[in-house]
DNA sequence: ATTACTACCGTCCGAGTAG
DNA sequence: TCTACTCGGACGGTAGTAA
């Protein structure tokens, strides 16, 4: 378990002090301070850190080893992470529309941001697709977990509309658009809504049960 | 020990395969396939992957909260990394130059090019620095570990001179200049050359055996 | 204050093996 | 093959305390 000694590293450099004692160090890990002692003297006689004691604590500096191992992790987490994005791909069924979406976009007040937010201008209606497998609908729950670009709600009338969430994707590695979500409402998870420039069901000649795939990027 | 957990997320990640058998994890973390299997469970019980378990092996979906995780930890790395940079002084003392500096400084071959990589036109001497703690050695070590500004060798009347390498930087903070480096010749290791646009030992009053500190940034 | 030793003990690892 | 159970033993954790 080699990111054991990177917790810790990664924790002395980001304290940035010049002194700190073990007991310091012990919560911020979830250990005692001797463990805390025992660790750093491990990480010392492992080549990564250099040790001074002074009365008040230890002066740490990480040496090069420390910080070429530092540096290796970091790119491992960055390729992960980088891997990730080519996952987030979910695929769904094309369902007649009984979300909200459309009603949304005939909201002038939504609609003038739209084209603001997202760079398009929508087609009025939504394409809803339906999501069968479980494998999909954690991808799909992985897209709209990032961060959303929000078109903000309003009041018209003595009725309330909240926030829109958009999520930028691509219909099936062909057209750009985004799946919306009303901030609020948490309706039926296994439904997506989609808004693009053109009609999808007639640029795609889509029709009920027709599988879609949504790719976000 | 949280990045145990991340450990074994990024290695999922990253091997970008659909199926895995615990026994082929277990080299890539050092664990046996008994402890993988565990691991592995301990992952889906908190809530940070989910499996499926077919003929073959499993099937890993890294969850929401994992990717969090490693999101998170991705983020502490990268800030770790980045206050490395402002680690990078260490401290030495004046002393008279011995060094090859100066007569590098009295090449017009190499002058010409400071002022074009560096943006800055050297006074022709150097301030030499010896360190003599270890500490500041190993500060020092990793300000020319850094990727270098390289000043071109040439031939002259038979003579070759080589690649200098120069490291930007602060001296006292307060005067900008940079260090210099001979590519091939791994000289003392304790001594360190300074060039700057004015004279050091005039503009700041230096005499030897005064202590300056040298930044990198 | 600190660090770190000793002693004890709980957790975790892995060999064997079942399913 | 695969995953995962049992169980003995090692490793790592902490309390007490010395330096």
């Amino acid at each position: 378990m080699r990111y054991d000694d990177i917790e810790i590293i990664s924790l002395i450099l980001r304290l940035k002090k010049d002194i700190i004692s073990t007991g310091e160090f012990a919560p911020a890990l979830g250990l005692s301070q001797q463990s805390v002692s025992r660790k750093i003297r491990e990480l010392e006689s492992n080549g990564l850190i250099k040790k001074e004691i002074t009365a008040r604590g230890q002066k740490i500096t990480v040496l090069a080893k420390g910080l070429s191992l530092l540096r290796t992790t970091l790119n491992e987490l960055n390729e992960a992470v980088g891997s990730i994005k080519k996952n987030l791909m979910f695929k769904g069924f094309v369902v007649s529309g009984l979300g909200e979406g459309s009603y949304y976009l005939g909201q002038d007040k939504y609609f003038v941001q739209f084209l603001d937010k997202l760079g398009f201008s929508p087609f009025k209606g939504t394409l809803n697709l339906r999501i069968k497998e479980d494998s999909n609908l954690d991808a799909k729950e992985a897209v709209i977990s990032k961060v959303p670009i929000i078109i903000n709600g309003f009041s018209d009338s003595g009725r309330t509309f909240g926030d829109i969430m958009c999520f930028r994707c691509k219909i099936n590695n062909e057209v750009e658009g985004a799946i919306i979500v009303p901030k609020r409402t948490h309706h039926d998870d296994r439904i997506v809504e989609i808004i693009a420039p053109v009609c999808l069901r007639e640029s795609m000649t889509l029709v009920d049960g027709d599988e879609v795939e949504v790719t976000s990027y």
